[in-house]
DNA sequence: CGGCGGCGTTGACAAAAATCAATGCCAGAA
DNA sequence: TTCTGGCATTGATTTTTGTCAACGCCGCCG
């Protein structure tokens, strides 16, 4: 055991490295660090990337989002034996803080991909899917903990309108309108909102009333200016009823049916 | 391409089998069928196990929890090119419901499995911890979505006793009892449990003053009985505040200090 | 045609939680 | 020691959301 490692913790990981075979586990052992952050140190910003990837060996570590207007979402605890840390790389868009006083294990991301690299696509895409689903989910989170009715359901019609885009806009008379239908009822729209239907029913209908979007039917959507429900889905709907923001090519989103 | 194969459909694979090779693929293929599900249809109960894996090609797919009460919460919707199936085996804990006409191309689990016999268990390992990871992340998206905030506190300090059980209730004068240290200021549970500090206090007194937890200073929190604070996680606080259910060894958990 | 049932909307009202404000508790600094 | 600042609690009040109930729309089926 080196003198520079934590003395057999690697050992003791949970889910990563117990799998390693002796010789996979030494020469991680050699390169890994314990590091120590304070009660309320951050450890990862949202944006970067961590140079390494790490096990909690004490303390509780905090992954958290927070929306411009300052309200914060906790997503997860990370106790002792947790894995801290993305493996496929790239920033997770959520800030890593010690809660209270924490000590990790770390051993350098470049060596541990090392280990990785001898791997088949396909696990790894698997891997990368999960990854994707955990990301998703946690946004969800932001959402269903942080978010007024009105944003939550803006916000719901604004993925829609992101994955249709494109696909049925053409057609509309819009200019760069989007058109979709909703796979859900308005029942479900309110299990997936944390809602209940009527409270849905009725944001949709504000959302209508602002011009925010148009309703054909009950089912399809059109959304004559992203920008608009964009800021919907993200401040208090009283904003969002302003005429959309100017745009910088200096087009605008206009019926010419 | 065989007859009996949903034909190209799993060239067009998100994900997954884009970085199979052309061997693997064609065997993949040969397995390949093509399944539909009418709108509201099931197609894996929370319990079972999917026989395959599957694509979506069409439609939209719904994965739900509901609450013993009926309270019910969307976690996942997966569209066109989605992922569905638990790669690494056992029920996921969640519902996939057809929420439109749903189309999927499915490939027998066992076939799947195959292909990732090979694979080395570093990843495997890494693969799973996201796995649980996601799990966490969908449980705590139903308590978010559908959890009353006495629920929610409960919930919260259920989670930690679960996790410290045994480690440090011993010498605090309870049989049976819990004893840990609370990681999170009230804000901070605010912040994971989406409240806001204020009703995250109350709960926490009105938990008190039932006798479903105590206190000692701000942070050290005992749990009597870990049935009933199991009873206030799930369920409106009136029943939790009833006399502890009996014991099935027909112990009590009383102070003995 | 008419009745029916599922879904959606709307309004009146009630309940839950947030907000605002005051105060208490406690640990650490002066 | 006292002061101070951060955290926590509590109460009063407002806002948001849920609940209950009525009604509209529409497709389906007798």
């Amino acid at each position: 055991m080196p003198a520079s490692g934590c003395d057999g913790c690697i050992a003791r990981h949970k889910g990563l490295c117990s799998a390693l075979s002796p010789d996979e586990l030494a020469r991680l052992s050699a390169v890994a660090r314990r590091r120590r952050f304070a009660a309320g140190q951050t450890i990862v910003d949202d944006q970067q990337e961590l140079p390494y990837l790490a096990n909690v060996l004490s303390g509780v570590v905090k992954l958290t989002k927070t929306l411009v207007d300052g309200r914060e979402q906790i997503v997860e605890l990370q106790f002792p034996a947790d894995f801290v840390g993305r493996p496929l790389g790239g920033p997770s868009g959520f800030r890593a803080e010690a809660a209270i006083n924490v000590e990790l294990c770390t051993f350098a991301r470049s060596r541990f991909e090392q280990v990785m690299r001898a791997v088949p696509g396909v696990e790894r895409r698997l891997l990368q899917h999960t990854l994707d689903a955990l990301d998703a989910a946690r946004a969800w989170m932001v959402l269903l903990g942080r978010k007024t009715a009105a944003e939550k359901v803006a916000s719901f019609l604004l993925i829609l309108a992101q994955r249709f885009r494109g696909a049925a806009g053409a057609g509309s008379g819009w200019v760069n309108a989007v058109r979709f239908e909703l796979p859900l009822t308005r029942g479900e729209m309110a299990d997936f909102l944390g809602l209940t239907i009527e409270t849905v029913s009725r944001n949709m209908t504000r959302l209508r009333s602002i011009g925010v979007i148009r309703l054909q039917g009950m089912r399809t959507v059109i959304v004559p200016d992203m920008e608009r429900l964009t800021a919907a889905s993200e401040c208090p709907l009283e904003h969002a009823a302003q005429e959309p923001a100017p745009r910088p090519d200096g087009m605008r989103a206009v019926c010419v049916g």
